[in-house]
DNA sequence: GGCCGCATGTAATCTGTTACATGATTCT
DNA sequence: AGAATCATGTAACAGATTACATGCGGCC
């Protein structure tokens, strides 16, 4: 027996939640959520105009979202999507669930998720910002328990370990100034 | 007109060269492909034993690599496959030819290569390495320009951005270690 | 007249993931 | 008797990237 699920595959590292996001803070078409993407979040996520259309579709046709065509004089017409009731409950637990502790998910999801959650409100961000960081403090120990117990033949894991370490360590540090550097006190 | 490529995209951070460098070592066969993998390079790549099989076969269909089956006596007859001259001097550019300078280039492609230069000869190792720094170095220095031409109100692109480079700094240093660490010296 | 901004998409291709499918031998 | 090891693959599906395709309005 197999359980069915909406979505089989982890897409949590795909630009779909980013703009359930925007469009959980207000309608809008394709063309600006691809704008505000670049703009607001450009050294998060790289993706292609296309690629926005693409992921519109998959939602629309997942029932998560509704587009609306708009017409306009002088201006070509638009779609306005809005999220449904199951969009944004899904985005909703997506803003609370902690991110892995791989580095790719902290820098892509869990940055973009830490940009929502300000948006709302910041005790939301804080309380992320402090999840995030006991589970990396927890990450780190179990990744220096397994280089600990690596044999010194296995130079080359050792070598991949040390570096995966290094990277959590600086994202710690990084999750520790962040609060400060957006310019919020305590 | 459009040119021909053998592969459009930028394949890089796919396993293929990693199952390529086993191959210019010596030919072998799948199973004993996807141990190798996950003995020696397990903290850099993680892939299943399909993936494996996919892979020898994309590798086949471009010619360059060619299996021979091998029959044993007591146990499953098993592909033997070897480089093509195509496939050899793919390998062998791919080797030299230097990493970019994303976390993920670096933290997968960079080592794969370490580990094949270094199974090869320690001098072209040690130029990978300073050659990677370099890189590094000078990337480093772009992000750092543009941190500071981010306009204070960018504060999500900042953050974005200081994570990065702390990602990238955290990575020289573990060059910088990297020598010594796999036990060899000036 | 040409390029840029606004606005929409489709199609092809590649890659990765998961599940499915098979079968002999050896170890416990 | 059952599990692990050795050994091979196929098929279905999801997702990302790239290329292709269209068309109006405004500015230089």
């Amino acid at each position: 027996m197999s359980i069915s699920r909406s979505s089989p595959y982890a897409s949590a590292l795909s630009p779909e939640f980013a703009i359930s996001g925007f469009l959980a803070q207000r309608p809008t078409h394709g063309y600006d959520l691809y704008q505000r993407l670049t703009d607001e979040l450009g050294q998060v996520w790289y993706i292609s105009l296309s690629q926005v259309y693409n992921i519109l579709k998959r939602l629309e046709d997942q029932g998560l979202i509704l587009g609306e065509t708009e017409t306009q004089d002088k201006l070509p017409a638009r779609r306005l999507f809005h999220l449904t009731e199951a969009g944004q409950q899904r985005f909703e637990t997506w803003l609370r669930t902690p991110t892995g502790c791989s580095v790719r998910a902290i820098r892509v999801e869990f940055t973009t998720r830490l940009y929502f959650a300000l948006a709302r409100e910041h005790s939301l961000a804080h309380s992320l910002i402090d999840a995030q960081a006991a589970a990396i403090r927890s990450g780190l120990a179990r990744l220096e328990t397994s280089l600990d117990e690596l044999p010194a033949g296995q130079r080359f894991n050792r070598l991949g370990l040390a570096l995966r370490i290094g990277q959590l360590t600086s994202i710690l540090d990084w999750l520790g100034a962040c609060w400060p550097d957006l310019g919020l006190s305590e």
